[in-house]
DNA sequence: CAAAAGATGATTTTT
DNA sequence: TCATCTTTTG
């Protein structure tokens, strides 16, 4: 009991007070985890048994902290029989375990986004609709919503209003397209991350018994983020809790990022309508931050609307002020930054792992990756290309999971042409075709060539190369409820053939994918050491059951070396750093294009800046670029709204005269010096790295970008410039209007007066 | 049917 | 720009 000395005053009520339902709202930094974390190991400590107690997250990374953080106050003898999980983890192991009532075995797959949208994309082209206007991702959005909100295919269906509304869109078969996708994904024995949380409020309202059962085994129930849940798992949270009411949910609403994904801010009021004789809890001393970044924060989340009134503050050191650098282009912002790092690296003796660099878009961090790699400045970058999404790792675990789950058919599809075995597009038609009309499973029609009749049009050849896939898969599949995953996936991975194909064209991306596959071995063979410990099942479909809902963060160890941490903000949440650097403050990127147009997006993009800010303790560094490659091509950039929302007495704007001048010949000297001490040690760099790298730069600037989106070379194009035209000759730019790739410069000509030109067409060259 | 060349479209954010 | 999908060629 002496832990409860680690609190303050408040965060010790909530805590201590365990019973009934609780409202904790805690701002960024305040101890958040800490007060989940002791307020479970203090029910255990009054006798509750662990099992009765479940603790949901968003991450597996936060459910993974706390089980760390309670195994060390209380032991994991007893903290292992805690529920505590993802969302998604949780209900799923529900389902698992009561699968059967809902049609499903327990061994059902999850699709992951990409097999979801593999399948969608089938659908819609058999449909014969045009997928680039039923987009598959776009269509996995809508039939996402739907099931947040609890709309099945068939109320989708009869759902007026929705029908309405996808006509108006000129899609009016998302009704058709989301039906027979629910068909197929429940014939394939699969459930989709969605499914997860819609086919566990159907189990609970249909099954009462059901319901009883977990309503007495979780007679406490605790919620992290809560801002961040949507209806689909506030309706189970609600069910159930209903009879104990012993439900405690922290959230801060100033940090709900994930409305555009089904999140409900409202779900906080509706919590207090529920529970009438709640308790709330504000934890609002910031420990995080220094008294600078706390303010800064406040001042700038102030400007939302739609909040519940809290007043964080910090007790901390003042700090310094929150710099602004400006940079010319997106690479150049690139090399401050890295500049900025190893200066505070060397003169400050800061180490490389006390860095983030945060952005808005993944699509920014490579040019961060480009810059520090050239820096020797070490790094890793999160999120990105997840390590489960690799084609090698996706059709291995298929293997895998075909083996399991022989109804999976995203999985056969995947896998039976790769490696590759001569069974191509055509085959895979006549089989498909064969399967709906005769109402088998793709699986049944592979397995069964036999039974394929002469006439649909198989040779031999064809038959046997189908027999032998089949063949191999239940060899596969024999022992593997038995035998050990480690030593099943071995065999899988070789008789498979992918090990070999890998192997026999050395080229680098073939190594590396064999490495990525020797990685998942590896893993695969940690989880059954882990798991023997446990006394827990080692077989593969044991590992099967969580991988789909695993993320590249997971797999991060912290004590992965002194690296500079690279993500987005979004990926930042629940992270803290003692130096920030928030990249790309532009218009247009942060707040984002399509998150600036109502008000509720706005403030959301508010929120995620806030958050930003409240990653750092000690520095923030805010940095904005004057032009951005986008998508290929150069366009100009304003400073993002959000630096001048921030109270001005907080920031500093180190070289706002002229260091950064748009005059490129200036400040490509004035930069020279500077770069030189950067590149110092590069292993390739001969003294002209930096030449090299400024040269480049300039090519890119001026340079002939011309291509199939029109010649952009004149997209830098400033007043008083001046320029030549192929027919007007020399004159200067008066004023540059609209933006690309309309834009049109008004140019004093010489020869020919003054012009109108729009740039796209203009052949403008930049003399001076 | 596989490999190579060419065309196309994408940039929010994630369990 | 870059990665993925589609078409062409062998």
């Amino acid at each position: 009991m002496e832990f409860l000395k680690d609190l303050n005053s408040v965060q010790k009520e909530a805590v201590t007070d365990y019973s009934g339902p609780h409202l904790v709202i805690a701002g960024a930094g305040s101890g958040k985890t800490r007060v989940l974390t002791y307020r479970i190991a203090y029910l255990l400590h009054t006798g509750i048994p662990a099992g009765s107690v479940m603790a949901l997250t968003f991450t597996n990374k936060a459910a993974g902290e706390m089980k760390e953080r309670i195994n060390r106050l209380i032991g994991q003898d007893i903290a292992r029989y805690l529920w505590i999980g993802t969302f998604h983890s949780i209900f799923s192991r529900i389902l698992r375990a009561e699968a059967p009532l809902l049609g499903h075995t327990s061994a059902f797959t999850i699709y992951d986004n990409v097999d979801s949208k593999r399948a969608l994309k089938k659908i819609i082209g058999e449909l014969s609709l045009d997928d680039r206007i039923y987009k598959p991702g776009e269509i996995l959005g809508a039939i996402s919503r739907a099931k947040n909100n609890l709309i099945t295919a068939g109320s989708y269906g009869s759902n007026t209003q929705l029908i309405e509304k996808d006509k108006k869109s000129g899609k009016k078969h998302i009704a058709d397209i989301y039906r027979i996708y629910a068909e197929r994904c429940f014939r394939s024995d699969a459930m989709d991350f969605d499914d997860l949380l819609l086919k566990t409020n159907i189990l609970l309202r249909d099954h009462p018994e059901v319901l009883k059962k977990y309503q007495e085994r979780f007679r406490y129930i605790l919620v992290d983020e809560f801002q961040d849940t949507n209806f689909a798992q506030y309706l189970i949270i609600s069910r159930l809790a209903s009879p104990h009411r012993n439900i405690c949910v922290v959230g801060d609403d100033a940090q709900s990022i994930y409305a555009f994904r089904g999140a409900r801010i409202e779900n906080i009021l509706n919590f207090k309508k529920e529970y009438p004789g709640y308790k709330i809890f504000k934890l609002e001393q910031n420990y995080r931050s220094t008294k600078t970044i706390v303010k800064a924060a406040n001042s700038l989340i102030e400007k939302n609307r739609n909040q519940l009134s809290k007043r964080v503050w910090s007790d901390n050191e003042p700090g310094g002020k929150i710099k602004v650098l400006k940079a010319s282009t997106d690479t150049e912002e690139g090399i401050i930054v890295a500049r900025e790092i190893t200066g505070m690296v060397s003169e400050k003796g800061a180490r490389y792992r006390d860095f983030a660099v945060l952005y808005r878009t993944n699509a920014q961090s490579r040019i961060f990756e480009e810059t520090l790699r050239r820096n020797n400045i070490p790094y890793k970058v999160f999120g990105s290309l997840s390590f489960y999404q690799r084609k090698e790792i996706k059709d291995l675990l298929a293997y895998f999971r075909l083996s399991v789950n022989q109804k999976d058919s995203e999985a056969l599809l995947r896998i039976i042409n790769s490696p590759a075995r001569g069974i191509g597009k055509t085959t895979l038609e006549k089989l498909s075709n064969y399967a709906s009309k005769s109402g088998l499973s793709l699986w049944e029609t592979v397995s069964q060539t036999g039974k394929f009749p002469e006439e649909a049009g198989l040779n031999r050849g064809m038959r046997k190369k189908l027999s032998d896939f089949a063949e191999m898969i239940k060899s596969f599949s024999s022992d593997i409820q038995t035998e050990d995953a480690h030593e099943k996936a071995m065999k899988i991975a070789s008789s498979s053939g992918m090990l070999k194909d890998l192997f026999n064209p050395g080229s680098p991306e073939n190594i590396s994918k064999y490495e990525n596959i020797q990685e998942l071995l590896n893993g695969i063979k940690e989880f059954s050491e882990s798991q023997a410990e446990l006394n827990e099942s080692t077989t593969l479909p044991a590992f099967l059951e969580n991988v789909a809902l695993l993320t590249d963060t997971d797999r991060e160890k912290p004590e992965d070396g002194d690296k500079v941490s690279l993500m987005t903000v979004h990926s930042a949440k629940g992270l803290e750093f003692k130096h920030v650097f928030v990249s790309g403050m532009e218009e247009e990127l942060f707040p984002g294009r399509f998150s600036s147009s109502t008000l509720h997006e706005l403030e959301e993009e508010r929120r995620l800046f806030y958050v930003a800010l409240t990653r750092a303790e000690k520095s923030v560094t805010l940095s904005f670029s004057q032009s951005r490659y986008r998508w290929g091509s150069p366009i100009m950039c304003s400073p993002s709204r959000f630096l001048s929302e921030i109270d001005e007495q907080y920031l500093e704007y180190p070289d706002s005269a002229d260091s950064f001048s748009s005059n490129r010949e200036r400040a490509v000297n004035t930069k020279t010096e500077p770069f030189e001490k950067i590149f110092k040690g590069n292993p390739r760099g001969n003294g002209n790295t930096s030449d090299i790298l400024t040269r480049k730069k300039l090519v890119k600037i001026t340079g002939n970008t011309e291509s199939r989106h029109g010649n952009h070379n004149n997209i830098l194009l400033k007043p008083g410039m001046l320029v030549e035209h192929r027919q007007f000759g020399p004159g200067k730019v008066l004023q540059v209007t609209g933006s690309p790739p309309d834009s049109k410069a008004i140019v004093h000509f010489q020869a020919a007066g003054q012009k109108q030109l729009l740039l796209k067409f203009a052949r403008l060259k930049i003399i001076d």
